[in-house]
DNA sequence: GCATATAGTTAAGCCCGCTTAACTAAAAAG
DNA sequence: CTTTTTAGTTAAGCGGGCTTAACTATATGC
């Protein structure tokens, strides 16, 4: 019991980390872009969902589709999100980055996945498998999970 | 050589997860708690620097100090910061977090940590023991980056 | 085919975060 | 002791994100 506590302090403790450093450079990244956090954030979204309608995306953003339809039209301005009509209903509209959006998120995960890339460095084989074993053991554990919340 | 990039692929995606839940749960965390994201990173740098001027906040939010001052100031008044005279400096103040903004910023983070804490759970003790290995193995990278980052 | 529901847009208006600029007060420098 | 630097506050004003409300257009149900 007293393992397990410990053991979740851990894994807590790790994902603070990642968390703050993280955000932090994606936040400035996205600052010296010129862009906001929500414009970044729905972008970021678009990214993980390849295509969407507006409504899928102020649900997930928790944001009203008035809201998300305003900042969908900045950033097709700003040329980073094309609108396209949805073939199968005309009302709906299908999210999509352009070629520039796709380089300016790919960018910010760069910018932000540099200190990962950093630690994968400084290890050597060994602990490469050891951890990457116990990626694993997480990814697998992270779908058991998945699968209980579908009950 | 590939086998190192693979190995950041994984790590990536792994941070990716993290950060994308522990956003998520945070920002309804915060919403539903009527306050704002950036209110609430103010916080959570009070909270990880235990006491701290407004220049430090500053400087980390990468705001103005006289933003930095204004948001402090509407925190005081939500009872979540204390402003004290720096007992070394009277021109200086020590920012520091009541027991209510304690209260809520253990409360964010406990909201935020569900989802490992509920992995950690599904895991048995064997897996617990490899997954805590590897921890500490990116721990003492992490500690050597940092040696190196110093030069 | 008409009523209703759904997807998205537009406009008005509010609030808030942020910046700049001007200011106070205390510390450091000379 | 005077000057300059540093820490913080205050006020004015801008811009942006968000909401509500009214509207258009397409799809669905009876």
């Amino acid at each position: 019991m007293t393992e397990l506590v410990q053991f979740s302090q851990s894994l807590r403790q790790w994902m603070d980390t990642f968390v703050h450093r993280s955000m932090r450079d994606s936040a400035r990244f996205v600052k010296a872009s010129g862009f906001s956090m929500p414009q970044f954030f729905l972008l970021m979204q678009v990214h993980r969902r390849e295509h969407c309608g507006i409504s899928d995306l102020s649900e997930n953003l928790e944001i009203t589709t008035a809201a998300t339809s305003q900042l969908v039209d900045k950033l097709v301005q700003a040329g980073l999100l094309v609108r396209a009509e949805d073939p199968h209903d005309r009302r709906a509209k299908q999210v999509s980055l352009t070629p520039a959006g796709e380089a300016f998120i790919e960018n910010a995960i760069a910018e932000r996945s540099r200190w990962v890339d950093d630690l994968a460095a400084v290890l050597n084989t060994d602990e490469h498998q050891k951890v990457a074993e116990a990626l694993e053991i997480l990814t697998e554990a992270a779908s058991r999970l998945e699968v209980a919340e579908r009950l």
